[in-house]
RNA sequence: GCCGUCGUAGCUCAGUGGCAGAGCACUCGGCUGUUAACCGAGCGGUCGCCGGUUCGAAUCCGGUCGACGGCGCCA
């Protein structure tokens, strides 16, 4: 750096921008400065030139200010140049801040002086925008306030289910990505070539964390998981953040207490961290939030099908639930809701079945208008033989599951666990159409890049 | 996997059998308070691809590829 070639040199002389502190966007647009002399730096938001006059909105990642730039302050080749500047050009601004009703946001910066860090190309992305485009362009959109806004609200989430596992005793277990294990009995898999060996990237963390919780105790992860589903939905990523969890213990009350709490305590995060974000995304979500408190609904499957037989929907004992019966079954509660007791067909082979009633199972969804499933819990199955007769039925070879009926060979205990859907936790509080926007580079059937 | 819609300029679209178009973007010119500024000019095309019908195809027919929307499957 300090071998700088002389182009410049002299203006970098006047300038004091080479070692100023930058202040955030944001803190202008509160008040914080008017009146001072500051400078920010960030990117060109829009522009327009009205010959010896410029306004450019400048977007830092807290905020857009409008900085107008008058002729008479620069020289004339100086001038010229930031008169040429694009859209998304990067630049650092020194200025007196004044309160400006005619500036958007009621805030702006006087520019004194101007560092252009780079002159962008001509943006692909103008006021005209196609689904396609975006999501063509998505290395670039990610720019958009819309989605700093979701992802913003998104890495809260991800800390808040930290913390409250954390906060309730949990310790964080990895397993591995890389399995010849299915989880979920119709899921499909990812094959990979593992030395000429076909393996999967994993579903699930669940069977691996059973193993574990013997020694470790209770334990979650968040790790992303794969299905190989064609599943051409608003609801459906191939690559998701996968929230589980696994504890001894617990019973399906247990679980569902479990389930509520965490809930709970993310949309508590947001309402504290995002309420910003959640004003530009979701304004009515806000108050949804704050008068979210437990408990949930709980109904059984027999009392849902009867409900909505009730409402004059089509359905018999034994069907699992489509989308028209999510959201009928939804739309009745102003809450999520926990749907418990499936019958053991419609769900996977490791679930406990009630001793009151064998053709049911000890677990349940959590359902949310909008987006459906939430979360899936079940009380795990402990008994050996259970669980190698349910393999049979389900086709699969219990040879290929040894490892995991040992940890009912051995001191089996009773113990439960579920897995959350994170992009699908952030499309319900963003009420996103589509589950790709609550992730920054959506993996879907059709689409694997950029 | 099934059903549907759409592929024309960098972007958004119109054109449905007879000269390839508009708005925006970009370039140039004008403008000292703009609000995704405005005014004038310019640049910009393998009409997704392959084949067929026709004197003539962006347009009609067959096929194919791609994207998007809905269902199913699941978090």
């Amino acid at each position: 750096m300090d071998n700088m070639g002389q182009k410049g040199t002299q203006e970098e002389k006047s300038s004091d921008l080479d070692d100023a502190t930058f202040v955030d966007i944001v803190d202008i647009l509160e008040g914080q400065h008017t009146g001072n002399e500051v400078s920010i730096r960030g990117w060109i938001h829009r522009e327009r030139d009205i010959g010896n006059m410029v306004f450019f909105n400048v977007r830092d990642p807290s905020g857009i200010v409008q900085v107008t730039i008058a002729k008479d302050n620069f020289d004339e080749n100086k001038f010229e140049d930031i008169k040429k500047l694009l859209v998304e050009s990067s630049l650092k601004v020194q200025g007196e801040v004044a309160e400006d009703h005619r500036a958007p946001g009621g805030y702006e910066i006087r520019a004194s002086d101007i560092e252009i860090v780079h002159a962008s190309d001509d943006f692909p992305i103008h006021k005209d925008q196609s689904v396609e485009h975006l999501l063509d362009n998505r290395h670039l959109w990610l720019r958009s306030t819309r989605m700093r806004d979701i992802l913003s609200i998104r890495s809260t989430v991800f800390g808040a289910i930290h913390e409250f596992f954390r906060d309730n005793g949990y310790k964080e277990f990895q397993s591995p990505i890389i399995t010849p294990l299915a989880c979920e009995g119709g899921a499909t898999l990812f094959p990979i070539d593992y030395f000429d060996e076909e393996v999967y990237l994993t579903q699930s963390w669940q069977l691996y964390a059973e193993a574990a919780i013997f020694g470790l105790g209770n334990l979650y992860t968040i790790a992303p998981s794969f299905r190989a589903e064609k599943s051409r939905t608003p609801r459906h990523l191939t690559e998701f953040w996968h929230a589980e969890v696994e504890g001894l213990w617990l019973d399906n009350e247990d679980l569902i207490e479990l389930g509520e709490e965490l809930v709970l305590h993310i949309a508590k995060k947001v309402l504290e961290e995002n309420r910003n974000e959640m004003e530009n995304i979701h304004e009515e979500g806000i108050k949804y939030l704050e008068n979210l408190e437990g408990p949930f609904p709980r109904i059984t499957y027999d009392e849902a099908i009867e409900k909505l037989k009730d409402a004059g929907m089509d359905v018999n004992y034994g069907d699992d639930f489509g989308v028209p019966e999510e959201k009928k079954l939804t739309s009745m509660f102003d809450k999520p809701v926990f749907v418990t007791h499936y019958p053991k067909e419609i769900k996977a082979f490791y679930m406990k079945r009630d001793e009151k009633d064998p053709s049911k199972v000890l677990g349940y969804d959590l359902m949310v208008p909008h987006v459906g499933e939430l979360i899936g819990g079940s009380v795990r199955e402990t008994d050996v033989d259970s669980l190698i007769d349910r393999l049979e039925e389900e086709g699969e070879d219990p040879s290929n599951y040894d490892w995991f009926l040992d940890t009912r060979r051995y001191g089996s205990v009773p113990h439960a666990g579920y897995g959350l859907g994170i992009e699908r936790v952030i499309m319900w509080l963003c009420n996103l159409d589509h589950i790709r926007d609550a992730i920054a580079f959506p993996r879907t059937p059709n689409r694997c890049r950029p």
